[in-house]
DNA sequence: CTGTTAGCGCATTCAT
DNA sequence: ATGAATGCGCTAACAG
């Protein structure tokens, strides 16, 4: 951790010497100061003062069994539908004392296990997924560890511990119940081939009652791929009335395509995205949008593990957050 | 870490009895294979297998002085211009049995300093900051505490210890000089407020040589604050015929406004932004930018700390990787 | 190649 | 209210 070998980080030990206490009664005076005198308590802090001192948190993590490290997992760092809630939740535990490590899954199921692996092997008091554990191996192993674990941005029956979010197949359905109030019949999907955007679009297409021009692209989403993939709509029905979209960003690119083309956004072509991101409010015309409570999803986890790390307990299992249809420009709203 | 009572982890200590062995030789067995007989090391892994057994990270830092942690530090997790480099450092770092902490500062040199506390009291093999280290106290303390630091997206000839950026005076000159070259006299910027893009914005005027309507919005950047920017540009100067932005998301809000008011782009207003984000290449027109390597900086921060924390020496302090000025539709490019 | 002996720095029993 | 002893799980020295 050091590579300056002449250089001793003061311990606690070294605390106790200068205030002239027991080591114990250092430690109790910076965990337990209501158990502790004023006076040592304040020549305990000198010490701490003079010499510098900063914990170890390693060492009293391994004592205490509470590492006060919560392990956030997300698919991709760059996936930034993920980020409100990461932000939030790295924010909400720093104010409790805890931090945050990140691992990347690449959306590579194998790699979930590994990186799940890695992550326990750090002891966290917690850990955060985006989506669900999809590895049985691991969803056992994590039972059986006992380890808080949340797992966000989706629902189930049955979630290793507890999970925060929302259905997907009535996200999509609602798209698909808002498209047809709206009368339009030559409609396409542009999606992410990640599974909760599959999802929704199972949503879709099972409201709507038949299937319909759909275009596939790679995770993460971005504007060029939104882009081509309206192109490849266009190839397919050149009539194309309105886009069902997995993500603003895709949503953003699509409608790109659509003015460069010289279409009318919504006349021509209706649009709706996912993900109520920043910009859909703000491009013009502004994206119709499905609202997810991203940072509320972020501290409600937070809370829900610095609960049950302190071994309070927290009844409920399955949080449905909800969702919103936000009507904007691009559906005409 | 574990809310489960009734369940122990297995240990070293019983793999170890699993495989009839010594507790230093199952050790070994997994973190040195090549010092352990074929014969043994197989019985060990055998008896992983059969315990289900996860190494205890926190145990073994604190004896190795090796915590095999990195700490990441960032304004704000949500700004992606930071993103690819935080993406590229965890994923390199990951792939050496690294993992990475984060945390962030909110653009606010005290939280900085008590950030730097809390990932130091993690121990962490080193430290990558997006910036400089701001705080001279924690300057003084990480020089002292000998962790390999990397300070990254900016330079200076006196790092705490390594740095990895480009001049941002440089950047903000090239951008001038470009506007110059183009003949465009009634100019304005639209920058964010923090420190790096107002050393640009300096590097700017510097150039130009005479100061120039700007625009300051508070971080992050945002396409509504771009908008917003724009719109108060165009009172400043309604004969505003370039924008040189401190960012792609502020310049797609300056190009959205501009266009929404029937302005052609670059015709009547040429706009210019910073860090050539995904998308700014596909908008329509493109938006010009400056390019920036942020995975490049994420990846050879990675090597750095891991060298230095092997005890490698790592030669060179600064390192220069520049950046290149991309002219696009938004510049007449 | 393998095992024995010592801690790493701290929090937790127990005492007083 | 304070202190002495014990060990969390693991690895670095040494021996053998």
């Amino acid at each position: 951790m050091s590579v300056n070998p002449s250089f001793k980080a003061a311990t606690l030990h070294d605390v106790a010497r200068v205030a002239g206490v027991s080591l114990v009664t250092a430690s109790r005076a910076l965990s337990r100061p209501d158990v502790v005198s004023d006076k040592t308590k304040a020549r305990v802090q000198q010490a701490v003062e003079a010499t510098g001192y900063i914990p170890n948190l390693l060492a009293g993590g391994l004592k205490s069994k509470r590492s006060l490290m919560v392990a956030a997992i997300v698919p991709a760092l760059s996936v930034s539908q993920f980020l409100p809630t990461v932000q939030a939740l790295t924010s909400s535990l720093a104010e409790l004392g805890y931090q945050v490590i990140v691992g990347q899954t690449g959306y590579d199921d194998e790699q979930e296990e590994a990186v799940l692996n890695a992550m326990i092997s750090r002891q966290p008091d917690g850990i955060v997924m985006t989506g669900l554990v999809h590895s049985q191996r691991a969803r056992e192993r994590l039972q059986k560890a006992g380890i808080p674990v949340v797992e966000t941005w989706d629902l189930t029956e049955r979630p290793v511990d507890r999970v925060i979010g929302f259905s997907h197949i009535k996200v999509g359905s609602a798209v698909a119940g808002y498209f047809l109030s709206k009368g339009w019949t030559r409609l396409g999907v542009a999606t992410g081939s990640d599974r909760r955007a599959m999802v929704r679009h199972e949503g879709f297409v099972a409201t709507l009652g038949r299937d319909v021009p759909t275009a596939v692209v790679p995770a993460p989403s971005s504007l060029a791929l939104g882009r081509r993939a309206l192109v490849e709509l266009l190839e397919k029905d050149p009539g194309l009335q309105a886009v069902c979209c997995s993500s603003d960003t895709l949503a953003q690119g699509v409608m790109v395509e659509a003015l460069a083309r010289g279409m009318r956004v919504p006349q021509d072509l209706a649009i709706c995205g996912f993900g109520d991101a920043e910009f859909a409010a703000h491009t013009v015309p502004s994206i119709s949008t499905v609202h997810v409570d991203g940072p509320g999803i972020g501290r409600l986890a937070a809370q829900i593990i610095v609960s049950r790390s302190r071994g309070e307990p927290v009844a409920q299992t399955v949080h449905d957050l909800g969702f919103r249809l936000i009507e904007r420009q691009s559906t005409g709203g």
